[in-house]
DNA sequence: AGTAGGACCTGGTGGC
DNA sequence: TGCCACCAGGTCCTAC
């Protein structure tokens, strides 16, 4: 599923060959992704616009276009978007599909219809709740060990619900908060408020590193993920934890648990990441 | 205000 | 083989 990493190398396959085109027609086959606006009020509205810039923010992706305007793009779980030569089969669940000065198509593909693509100008973007109140980038200068720290003070949440929380850090999902933690060697289900310096320091500099590691690998290609040329990334061959539950811990041997937590299938390991006692999740602070 | 849980959505999987 | 129940999870919404 697409989180930062994934979004981000979706990003980088479109730099370069998006800004400049000239949107010369506009097709939605499935009316729900391009809502509010109908069918014919997006092809029309978005028809003979110029694309000035692609950019990222969290899990959104961003297209620059004229006046004022914006297309913003959520994959979701399954979505992914597509540049290709018109000639090319389209894949079953083409939602969308942006024809480009280029002779370029500009696919957006999404078997489970949960992801979205939304025309709105710069001041409703800013109404757009999930959008306007996100948190830092983790890999921006916004991000830091005292941001972290103030973020887990006081709250009572599990710390894989709080990492999971957009508004406090804008990017991460299932598969990364679980390798951070992992990589942290704290247990997901860890009160956030218990968490001691050492102990978000660890997490701070793990967040980061999964994030990174995961941009390098091009993201993890398990189902559906593949970016803007159909490549796949390889960063799920490096999964410490995720979606190895019962396979040992590349850390230690222990066999990696899988239980739920935050309502998300969470994996650790049992030994690297000890399970809290209640004395461990009384506030540190 | 902070937190928890259901709804959305459909392909894949496992059990019978 | 075919059927069915269940699971996957990012975000929004509602309830407590």
């Amino acid at each position: 599923m697409p989180e930062l990493p994934e979004v981000e190398t979706v990003l980088r396959s479109l730099t370069g060959r998006l800004e400049g085109q000239i949107i010369i027609g506009a097709e939605v086959i499935h009316p729900k992704v391009v809502e509010p606006l109908s069918p014919e009020g997006f092809a029309t509205a978005v028809e003979g616009t110029r694309i000035h810039a692609i950019r990222r923010r969290g899990k959104y992706l961003l297209l620059d276009l004229d006046d004022d305007h914006f297309l913003l793009i959520h994959l979701r779980m399954t979505g992914r978007l597509a540049l290709v030569e018109p000639h090319i089969a389209r894949p079953n669940h083409t939602h969308v599909v942006l024809h480009l000065s280029s002779g370029l198509e500009l696919r957006f593909v999404d078997p489970r219809r949960f992801g979205r693509v939304t025309l709105m100008t710069v001041g409703e973007l800013q109404q757009v709740s999930g959008f306007h109140q996100l948190g830092p980038e983790p890999l921006g200068e916004g991000f830091t060990q005292d941001y972290l720290a103030t973020c887990a003070r006081r709250r009572k949440v599990a710390i894989k619900g709080l990492l999971l929380n957009q508004n406090l850090i804008a990017g991460l999902g299932n598969i990364y908060t679980d390798e951070a933690l992992h990589l942290a060697g704290i247990h997901p289900e860890r009160t956030a408020s218990s968490l001691t310096e050492d102990e978000l320091s660890h997490l701070f500099v793990a967040i980061r590193h999964v994030l990174q590691e995961g941009i390098a690998h091009r993201g993890s290609s398990f189902r559906d993920y593949v970016d803007a040329q159909g490549a796949k990334g390889n960063y799920q061959e490096l999964w410490r934890v995720y979606g190895r539950s019962g396979q040992p811990c590349p850390t230690c041997g222990s066999l990696v648990t899988k239980s739920r937590v935050a309502g998300r299938g969470t994996h650790w390991c049992p030994r690297c990441q000890p399970a809290p006692s209640s004395a461990s999740q009384s506030d540190h602070t």
